[in-house]
DNA sequence: TCAATCTATATGACGCGTCATTCAATGACA
DNA sequence: TGTCATTGAATGACGCGTCATATAGATTGA
């Protein structure tokens, strides 16, 4: 039985998922187009950027994204192979690595940060 | 340059990001294992039930939801092969067709609907 | 020190969404 | 009426995320 508090509740999950896909796919397309890059990459990117004193993070990241370790591993991949960063094995668990930016990863980050600080100001108000 | 204001942005599209993913995997993972649908079928099943008064249904569906038109198409496919929807041809318009529940189709989105909401309530208080 | 177990990451098969394209039906207009 | 542009929908190639698994390294405890 569809009560009123029902109808509510939908509206609002309607427009939440609105909200969430204009945004992010206003913020990937522009990415995209501008750096070749995709959302997930360049979120993987500031990750990154922002831990700036090493550690094992590949672990890490997973825990600060909603991203499947899987697809972590994926993304890095990717950001690997464009050059932008690098897996650095980890001297006390040789099983963990840690990611840094290359000079082009770092240089790529600071233009492209603009740009998501930006389109995330106009779509989120 | 990274402003206070830059950090606040991306805290809250984190956290949006975060609500979203939680929110959409626990619908989709409870529909999956209750009903063997996923969370566009169900969506989709949502909107045809509610305009229960005929019409050119695939075009206006393709309006009410953040899915490309492609993806409509594919969900419907899915939809109509697990026999809960058809497509009927409209009259007046030969490229269009309009969609209609089966009784299987109106009986699950029944069931669906009440989980659906409930979870909604849970994840979005 | 040797199993048994656990943990960090990688990988392959798979499903789904997207883009570009296609096809048929319509509409516009001369 | 004949052409040309437009519109509703379907389709195939493709990229990406997920799940289940694999692999190598760590840890525990007898």
């Amino acid at each position: 039985m569809a009560t009123t508090r029902d109808r509510q509740l939908v509206e609002q999950w309607r427009s939440i998922q609105n909200s969430y896909f204009r945004t992010a796919g206003a913020i990937d397309r522009a990415l995209e187009a501008k750096f070749d890059i995709g959302l997930n990459e360049f979120e993987i990117l500031d990750l990154v950027a922002e831990s700036e004193e090493s550690a094992c993070r590949m672990k890490a990241l997973g825990e600060r994204t909603p991203m499947t370790q899987s697809a972590v591993s994926k993304v890095v991949d990717r950001l690997e192979k464009a050059g932008l960063v690098s897996r650095q094995t980890c001297a006390d668990d040789r099983r963990s690595l840690f990611l840094e930016l290359t000079e082009a990863g770092r240089a790529l980050h600071s233009s492209a940060a603009v740009e998501h600080r930006a389109l995330l100001k106009e779509n989120l108000g």
